[in-house]
Parts: structure tokens; sequence; C-alpha cells
DNA sequence: TTGAAATATGATAAATCCTCACATTTGCAA
DNA sequence: TTGCAAATGTGAGGATTTATCATATTTCAA
């Protein structure tokens, strides 16, 4: 009973795979298994999500399915790791050669619209970041994510104002970038035109946090 | 098949109790199921809440809870809207008699602290708003919440901007009390030095927004 | 007192996650 | 080619948990 308790309170945290596929087989197997997931999630949700319908939609037993996926939330993290590394690359590119404040305001506000736009049009990545608070390694991943990014941006930021501390401009850009999360967030939650300003405002606000002092 | 779809995706947004307890009798019993339920949740959070837990803990047989509450969201929900009726009139109170800009930093400040200690010294309320997401219900609850709130900022806001587009104060407004929850619930997610600073840059990027302009 | 409404109970139906013992396939060294 | 160990595949069933429902008991007003 006690085991039980500490068992649920350590929770592990990242869900590696139970085994790597090696084999050209398997790796088909697991993209398919992911790809089955991801339909699902469109439809129904991660929530709604039954592991025997993963299974069966993607062609394998569901005893395939936890060969390579420790949990049901391995899948979700899965799909959620290789969102991340998409769009860290994308922000490091847009981000790459800014000089100037003119530069960082054109820039930041792209980003932003991407993302926006991204989250309107995409279930999946709706759902996978919407569950993020209740799920521990889902969080720890968005977070270390946003750090990423707001690294991204410290380093823009150390170049437009260089005598400012530098945990000043951490914490900045570490707090705008969780923010644009949540704006956006709170943008596709509610009607397209309230959302649409919901985002301008935000845009206007960050910047000028970015820019000033 | 299709009708199972169909009834995920309706999925009940407000849970109301199965039957109104109107004798007194069974609203202590009602009591003694929310007391319970808070006290497992703090110690494992809402996840790991199980029905027949609580209703050992309030000594009541599990029949009993479904008497009152639909579902197990339905419990965490009943909590979750006993803390906003608290926490807005808190607000409301704050937020009343504030004529000029100096009051509005002052009062706004303090708000932002109570909120902030409230989430590290409360595992109930960081459980149930760590959830919302998750959980249609919750999440509108939340969604109605900073509205209200926001509205108390409206308030003031054209007290102190007679001049202003009122939509871009609605805007601006819950704008920055989505923020303000969403600055709160990072800084408790990483270690309090750096949750401070954080919620201090909050502090200060949501004063710029709502004086300057 | 009495009957209807409210409340209480807990065995159990139903849904779902995940395991495990065993079967099959693959790749490679002999 | 052959043999074998490692990788992979399978799905019935164990385990857990939510939620229901037929039935029993209590309350209260007429």
């Amino acid at each position: 009973m006690d085991d039980k308790v500490a068992a649920k309170a350590e929770q592990a945290v990242v869900a590696s795979p139970r085994r790597a596929p090696t084999q050209q087989r398997s790796r088909e197997r697991v993209e398919r298994m992911l790809a089955a997931a991801s339909a699902l999630i469109a439809e129904q949700g991660s929530d709604a999500m039954r592991m025997g319908e993963v299974a069966e939609r993607a062609g394998v037993s569901i005893g395939s399915l936890y060969q390579f996926f420790p949990d049901k939330r391995a899948i979700v993290w899965a799909l959620a790791e290789r969102y991340t590394a998409e769009s860290q690359a994308c922000i490091a590119a847009a981000l790459k050669d800014v000089g100037d404040a003119e530069g960082l305001s054109q820039a930041f506000s792209e980003l932003v619209d991407i993302y926006y736009r991204l989250f309107l049009a995409e279930p999946v990545i709706r759902d996978i970041w919407s569950g993020t608070q209740a799920d521990k390694a889902l969080r720890e991943l968005e977070l270390a994510d946003s750090r990423a990014n707001a690294e991204f941006l410290v380093v823009v930021l150390k170049r437009l104002r260089p005598g400012a501390d530098p945990i000043a401009l951490e914490t900045t850009a570490f707090l705008v970038w969780q923010m644009g999360e949540a704006a956006v967030r709170l943008a596709i939650s509610v009607d397209r035109e309230e959302g649409d300003r919901l985002v301008a405002a935000y845009k206007r606000m960050a910047l000028r946090e970015l820019l000033a002092e």
C-alpha cells in the first residue's frame, strides 16, 4: 500500500521506450503506431484514445504497442517530443539574424503568428499541450522546450542591450515565452475575433517588455 | 459506435449534482465527502484520488457519493467552484476603491502576491488548476472566473483612462489576468528564487501595460 | 400513522490499462 | 546452409477503477 503511493508519487518523468526498435520492420511498425495515435488524438483527443484502438488502427497487436511504449502517456510524449524538436529549429532560424529592434519586432511578430496558426490548425498539437499541466513528463518537456526557446531570445537581447543584467534578461525571455504559450492557448479557446485581439495585445505587451528598459 | 463518439464529444460541461442535498443529514454528508476529497487531493493529487477512498474516508458508501456527484470530475469541480467564489470576493474588495495609478500599482501587486502565496501554500488549489486544461468543465469555469476578475480591472481602468477604447481595455484586462495565472503557475513549478523573479517581472510587465498607453 | 420523497448501501457490470507466457522472425557466425 | 540468440509479435486474461441499480432505510409533511 505504501509502495503503491510511493510508486505513484515517483511517476517516471521521462517515459523512454521500453525497447528501441532496431530492425527496419519494427521501426516501420512504430511509425504506424505513432501515426495511428496521432489520427485518433485528432479525432477524439488523447484522453479518449484507447490503446486497443491504436493497436488495431496501426495493424499491430496490443502487445507490440507495449513492446515499444511503456504506457499510454509515452505515446503522447513521443509525439510531443517530435513537435518540440521541429519548432525549436524553426524558432532558432527565425531569430538567428536579428540585429536590431526593428528586426526583433518583425521576427517576434511572425513567430507568434506562426504559433497561433499552428494551434488553430492542428488539433493534435492543441490536444497534446492542453494536457500538459496534468502530466508530469509533458510539463517537464514543455518547460525544457520553453527554456531552450527563451535562450534564443536571450542571445538576441544580449546583442541589442549589451549593458543589461543577464539574469534579468533570462527571466524576461523565459516569462515572455511562457506567456506567449498561455496567450495562444487562451486565444484559441475563445472566438476567432477575440482571439486575434488577444494575440495582438500580447505581441504589443511582449515587445514593449523586450525592447524597453 | 458513432453514438459513443458523439457522447464523448458532447461531454457535459457543467457537472451539476445529480441531486441537491435538501435534508440536514445529507448536507453534512456532502460536506464530509468534499472534505475527504480535498484531503486526498492534497495528499496524492486529484488524478490518484479514488472514489472508493473518498467514500471510505468520508464514512459513506460509494453509492452515496454518486447520489450527489454524477462523476469523479464533479467533485473536483465543486471544490474549484468554492475557491473561485472566495477569490472573486477578495479581488473585488482589493480593487474596489482604487482611484489612481499609484493605488492600482499597490492593489495589483498585492493581489499577485496573494495569488502566488496561495498557490505555493495550497496543494489542493495547485492540483485543481493544474488539470484545468484537460477538463472541459474546469476550463470553462476558469475562463468565466478570469473574465469576471478582468471585469473588476476594467472598471478601474475606465476610471483611470476615461478616453480609452472599452474593447481594448477589456482585451488588456483579460489578457493580463490570464497571464497572471500562467505566471504564477510557472513560478511555482521552478525553484523559489527564480519563481520570485518571474513573479516580479510579471508585475512590472503587467503594470506597464495597464498604466501606459 | 402513513405514504411518498429523500437518502443509503454495496455487489457487480463495464471499461480500460497493461502483463506475460509463448510463438515467430531476423540476422549473423560457423 | 544451418543453428541459434536476440529481437519482435501475439492476445487472452489479470488487475484496477469508475459508475450503476435494485433494494433497504430514514425523513417529513399531511
